[in-house]
DNA sequence: AGCCAGGCTCTCG
DNA sequence: CGAGAGCATGGC
């Protein structure tokens, strides 16, 4: 089965799909052009696989579906709702490219990296997870326990002999020990906050997706940082992965201060104060704009 | 070898 | 209440 999707132009697919590259194939990955992941719709599992056929002004998005259930039209309307999700498809780059305009930098990027768009998680759930995981440890650690986690427990598919694995529910870690946990590599700390959070939510007492709808991007980092284990900086990560709230920007955040620092400041290192100083002119999506100077660090992107 | 890496909680004093 | 230890693991 198939479908085709109309992103918000201007949308470069290659480019926002590139920072998945190089990602684990029975998980999420792309390689020559094609984007695959599983994901899970009305609780059933289907690998979708997306290629761009349009350009950066007038693009156009095919997604195949793979699945072992039956899938209806209600299904597939979902499912387009979840890959439009996946990458911002509907959020309009235009305005925020106007807003960085004064700062020359970060206009230049944009003129760079034109169409790049955020991608965002199929849960707040995920996102969640993946920031605690992340704190404090380097990126490539925290990536190989991810990667861990997701294989302990995260439900498999099967499609022509080749196992994928779909992102762990909430259902799926309260069931298992906080031992298990402990087995991916990660500290007993996190163990207990993944495991904690993982049994609220089992229980109906915390309800993560329903933050993604208030207005105000203050309220969901106080909401958020409420629970164990989760301060300001993992909240915004949240915000930022998992609810396409791209106006936060995790500024005393040791990577961000270095690409900062790398564009702004000679790669003199800088403290919070000034890498917020310097987010100031990005307006609106200073989320965004943080997330544009990760990728041309990533793709070395010279001004 | 030892310290640090895209934090946070808990425990002391 | 503020400072500081402790945490897991891999890379330098």
């Amino acid at each position: 089965m198939r479908l085709t999707i109309t992103p918000v132009p201007p949308f470069d697919f290659p480019l926002s799909a590139t920072i998945f590259s190089g990602g684990d194939p029975q998980i999420r990955t792309y390689e020559d052009g094609k984007y695959w992941q599983v994901v899970r719709v009305n609780d059933k599992l289907m690998l979708i696989t997306i290629t761009s056929l349009g350009t950066v002004d007038n693009p156009e998005l095919s997604v195949e579906l793979k699945s072992n259930e039956s899938i209806s039209t209600k299904d597939k309307k979902l499912i387009e709702e979840t890959v439009f999700s996946l990458y911002n498809l509907k959020f309009d780059l235009t305005p925020f490219y106007d807003e960085v305009k004064a700062d020359k930098v970060m206009s230049m990027l944009t003129q760079q990296l034109r169409g790049l768009k955020s991608p965002t998680t199929t849960t707040v759930f995920e996102a969640l997870v993946d920031s605690i995981i992340e704190q404090q440890i380097s990126l490539t650690v925290a990536h190989r326990l991810e990667r861990n986690v997701i294989k302990t427990f995260g439900a498999q598919l099967t499609i022509n002999d080749k196992v994928y694995y779909a992102y762990p529910t909430p259902q799926n870690i309260a069931a298992a020990t906080v031992e298990q946990l402990r087995n991916c590599g990660l500290s007993m700390r996190k163990s207990e906050y993944i495991h904690d959070i993982s049994n609220s939510i089992v229980e109906r007492k915390l309800d993560l997706e329903q933050y993604k709808t208030y207005e105000n991007a203050e309220e969901i980092i106080k909401e958020l940082c409420k629970i164990r284990g989760i301060g300001v900086w993992t909240a915004e990560l949240t915000m930022l992965r998992g609810m396409s709230k791209l106006e936060a920007i995790p500024a005393d955040d040791l990577g961000l201060r270095r690409h900062i620092a790398h564009y702004y400041c000679d790669d003199r290192k800088i403290s919070g104060i000034e890498a917020r100083r310097i987010a100031e002119n990005w307006g609106k999506w200073k989320g965004l704009a943080g997330y544009y100077l990760i990728i041309a660090s990533i793709l070395g992107v010279v001004l």
